[in-house]
DNA sequence: GCATTAATTGGTC
DNA sequence: GACCAATTAATGC
């Protein structure tokens, strides 16, 4: 781990709130405080029901967002990029973090105490709504959610996992960009390995995917969003 | 190469 | 549709 921090005033990632709204000279002094964090693939870099140390944004990388349940499982919220925004619920009211969040390949994270991150929607007001309205996207994907858990059969929720990552990381020469273990998808989508086996498995038969070892690639998009489209379920999240 | 971990398949409740 | 067991494939050391 490394602490020379990254300069967001020269940061690639054009989309993150910080560098969108707070490169202000009214701001530069909080973001100087930030931190870089290096970590390696599989390292947590949050700790569910551990104190929060702040807001976390994806400098370069890939990680997992999740929730720990009773025994042993665990349910992947979200996946994150770069320029996303990590343990954003973890702030706040509560000084504890209500997620675990995991590096899925080497990251660069960049970290904002809570302290600072007030400071900033002080002295920042774009900056505050800006997150506001990241919230409220949130909360609507996150209701999206309840009712595909509810709705969904687990041969639909496995289909829109892995339309959602193709949403989010794309595919590079036919497979995703995202390589997932089989239960982390299982964990994603709310069913058990076996089972993302078997609708994986179908789904080679019926030539809506390919496979590659752990790597999946989807042969046609807009043909397997009809698979749960025409049941209306597609919806973001 | 051996040991561990992951993927797959079949079966039971 | 979850859980368990057995087999095979892949991966780490």
């Amino acid at each position: 781990m490394i602490n020379q921090s990254l300069c967001c005033n020269t940061c690639k990632n054009t989309e993150c709130f910080i560098r969108k709204n707070c490169l202000v000279p009214e701001a530069e002094k909080i973001i100087q405080r930030k931190n870089t964090i290096r970590c390696k693939k599989s390292q947590q870099f949050i700790i569910e029901g551990s104190l929060s140390h702040g807001l976390f944004f994806v400098y370069e990388g890939k990680v997992k967002v999740a929730k720990t349940g009773l025994n042993g499982r665990e349910q992947i919220l979200r996946f994150a990029h770069s320029g996303e925004i990590i343990g954003h619920r973890g702030f706040g009211v509560c000084k504890i973090s209500p997620v675990s969040a995991i590096a899925l390949e080497d990251s660069i994270l960049c970290n904002f105490t809570n302290d600072d991150l007030i400071s900033l929607f002080n002295q920042v007001p774009s900056f505050s709504l800006d997150l506001m309205l990241f919230y409220a996207e949130e909360l609507n994907k996150s209701e999206n959610k309840v009712k595909k858990f509810a709705q969904m059969t687990v041969r639909e929720k496995v289909i829109d996992a892995l339309l959602y990552i193709a949403r989010k990381f794309g595919q590079t020469d036919g497979y995703l960009n995202l390589t997932l273990l089989r239960k982390e998808i299982a964990d994603f989508a709310g069913t058990t390995d076996e089972q993302v086996i078997r609708v994986i498995s179908s789904l080679k038969k019926e030539n809506f995917i390919q496979t590659m070892g752990k790597k999946i690639g989807i042969i046609n998009i807009d043909l397997l969003k009809k698979e749960i489209s025409e049941h209306n379920f597609y919806l973001g999240s």
